[in-house]
DNA sequence: CTGCATCCTATACGATACTG
DNA sequence: CAGTATCGTATAGGATGCAG
């Protein structure tokens, strides 16, 4: 057993589960890895179906653990962006790979999506 | 937005993230990676703080999805051996680098860990 | 625009007992 | 040994309103 923050896991895989897991941090990890920097609004407006209260929950856990880094650009009216940090930066062989694995899925299966276009709605 | 089996998806790593969410089923795919080859109860007792309804219920989608498959290896008794199929093996790649991931971050924040036992209980 | 608080629901998950 | 059924709980997640 590893112990870390008060949490226990299994092995090494379940610790990077304990960064990533859940229904939207990799989404939310590949959306700014894909695009570099984005607002609050632009990431809740492409990921269709995140509620407001799990969009601020998961950024704050994202930025608590280090994975992601926000610049506030402009205090009035409050504008800010979000980005990986090197940590976050770190993981980028995994969104690649989780969304090339997708593609290849989609396709080998015939089902329609949009090359080279990451987002729907 | 992209369906398949009745349920939507935003993207493609939405899409992969069908297959592998969840608290356990990267475990478990990552544990047939690593071993090869296990039986229901030595997938059990690897994977500390699973319940029976989680394994069989876990393993039961990751057959329906077709990641991994089964042998049957005697009737009497009733014994089994639980493995990747193409599929799964075709995720390789992740679970390798999640756990590389894990490994590494333990390793940066001095947290204690057995190299090369992916085991812990 | 960013983001938190409240309240509510769905479902993921867990303990246990039981069957072929 | 390999599972399933049942029931209960915890937490993830969602709708909405409001505040700086």
């Amino acid at each position: 057993m590893i112990t870390l923050n008060d949490k226990t896991y299994t092995c090494p895989v379940d610790v990077t589960l304990g960064f990533i897991g859940g229904k939207w941090k990799l989404l939310i990890l590949f959306h700014l890895h894909y695009f570099t920097k984005k607002s609050y609004a632009e990431i809740r407006d492409n990921l269709p179906g995140i509620s407001e209260k799990m969009l601020s929950q998961q950024l704050k856990e994202l930025e608590r653990d280090q994975l992601i880094e926000k610049n506030v650009i402009t205090k009035k009216p409050y504008r800010v962006e979000y980005y990986l940090s090197t940590e976050g930066k770190s993981l980028a062989p995994l969104y690649e790979f989780a969304s090339e694995w997708g593609i290849a899925y989609l396709k080998k299966h015939d089902i329609d999506y949009i090359q080279d276009q990451h987002l729907y709605k």
